[in-house]
DNA sequence: CTTTCATTTGAGAATCATTTGCAACAAGAA
DNA sequence: TTCTTGTTGCAAATGATTCTCAAATGAAAG
């Protein structure tokens, strides 16, 4: 059993939940994604499984809860997640003209952020740092603005 | 008229497009808000002016893009809103029990984030920094988890 | 293996914030 | 006035997410 299916496992078992097939496989896909991800595309992926859309939904706020995958930003009225794995924390460009999406280092503010934390004692679960504005393509030539 | 009503007019006609009474109904609501709001809460202070929901939403956008309200944290599927006046870049932490916000200066975080900019050749709208976990009277006691 | 009992699941219906289509309007230009 | 373009309220549509429910499954104990 691979270490972050592990992690859940244990997850599970400590709320008195079971890692059911449906649940690895939604972990195993979730993992298997290298970018972003929404609940659409990981149905996507594993349909074919007999894993029903309404089980992804109802197993993306464990992986959350878990620590597995984090939210990250909301496209298109959809929200995205990631998985953990060789993410270090990091903040989102997102390019309001062609939605790319750009990740930089947190590491630079990390610090900041912790001294906060401590001051207001406040226990952090996720940190989400969202930067909207233009990319260096639009913003320059690309004025097709919309 | 009210300086933010002549910076939103400006910005109106730049795109040709009017400050209608409706718009400034808006606007003035929003600005009349200290704190959050989402769009229904600013439709339930206008309705009685015969102001539609979906003029509400068909402002926001525009308000957003003018640089005069923010985006801030997604709170039961619903989109909040705040407006800039007094209100100098902050962070938002979300409490995930008592869904409390508490919000902190950004100042601290702001040149590390001017620097990444610049390298990236971004072009920065908004910054949005949403830290979620548990305040600190949730943390301790309190476990009634979910 | 069988019973028990709580948890899970797929399928489809239900929700609910947000968008849109549309017909009536308003305002400026010609 | 007439043409054109943006605006609005209303109601209907959309679409992501959640819920309902009966059937399936799993762990534990006999």
């Amino acid at each position: 059993m691979i270490d972050h299916e592990v992690q859940f496992k244990r997850f599970l078992q400590k709320q008195g939940l079971k890692l059911t097939p449906s649940r690895a496989r939604i972990l195993e896909a979730a993992f298997s994604m290298h970018e972003h991800f929404d609940a659409e595309k990981l149905y996507d992926l594993i349909k074919a499984d007999n894993v029903s859309l309404a089980t992804v939904y109802r197993t993306l706020p464990l992986l959350l809860e878990a620590g597995l995958i984090t939210r990250t930003v909301r496209i298109g009225g959809r929200d995205r997640f990631e998985h953990i794995l060789g993410h270090p924390r990091h903040a989102h460009w997102l390019c309001e003209n062609c939605q790319a999406v750009i990740e930089t280092d947190l590491s630079a503010l990390q610090s900041a952020i912790t001294k906060e934390a401590k001051a207001l004692k406040f226990d952090i679960r996720q940190i989400s740092l969202n930067i909207s504005g233009l990319c260096w393509k639009c913003k320059d030539g690309a004025n097709d603005s919309q």
